[in-house]
DNA sequence: AGCACGATGCTCT
DNA sequence: GAGCATCGTGCTT
């Protein structure tokens, strides 16, 4: 067997989020199950920024929803919406801060077989999207508030691939039309070639 | 390829 | 009560 690749540290989220979200591209998120590891390389992600950020939950101060996000960094933030969908977060900046980096898409390593089985043989999409990967890795509300640098945590984020900083595209985020200006068209959301 | 829509239930003003 | 950091289907170009 291989030596396991060292969990990303705490210090590595302990940034600006937007450093923290470039440097997410090219990462591999894991999870380790039973049957063994789900892993797939981070290829899209977004920034929420704090409370004066009106795009992020952020906005309307601390409440049980959101209260992962405003503690320290290195945590999942997993959230439901649209009555039917969960969303990963990676929560940054120090504690008392809230902001997060939102994981949009990863492409499938290890574990494809069970992702399968749980995204119902969508193998053409299937971990292209923020509620994708949760459902192809298993994530609900269960899992909100794990914290991903703890040496024993089943949940997180090992170096993967270089990623050319050139094949870097910042773009506004998705899913926000009806936040306000400058919010909604920020160049927030940072996509990257495999 | 792109748009419209319905599903479905929690969260917050 | 309104809105939602989405997804899959089905229909139109």
């Amino acid at each position: 067997m291989t030596e396991p690749s060292p969990r990303i540290r705490r210090s590595f989220f302990d940034r600006p989020t937007l450093e923290v979200a470039c440097d997410l591209l090219g990462k591999r998120l894991v999870k380790l199950e039973q049957a063994g590891r789900l892993s797939g390389i981070i290829n899209e992600v977004e920034a929420y920024i704090g409370a004066e950020d009106l795009a992020c939950h952020a906005r309307f101060g601390k409440t049980n929803r959101n209260r992962v996000m405003w503690g320290p960094p290195g945590f999942a933030y997993i959230y439901f919406t649209y009555g039917m969908h969960w969303l990963l977060n990676f929560v940054t900046e120090r504690d008392h801060f809230a902001a997060a980096v939102l994981l949009r898409s990863l492409v499938a390593e290890e574990g494809v077989e069970t992702m399968l089985q749980r995204r119902k043989g969508r193998h053409k999409n299937l971990t292209n999207g923020p509620a994708k990967v949760c459902q192809a890795f298993g994530l609900t509300g269960k899992d909100n508030a794990l914290d991903l640098c703890s040496p024993r945590s089943t949940l997180f984020v090992e170096n993967g691939i270089k990623v050319g900083p050139e094949t870097i595209k910042a773009t506004p985020r998705i899913g926000i039309d009806s936040v306000p200006e400058p919010w909604k068209s920020i160049p927030w959301r940072f996509t990257c070639q495999v």
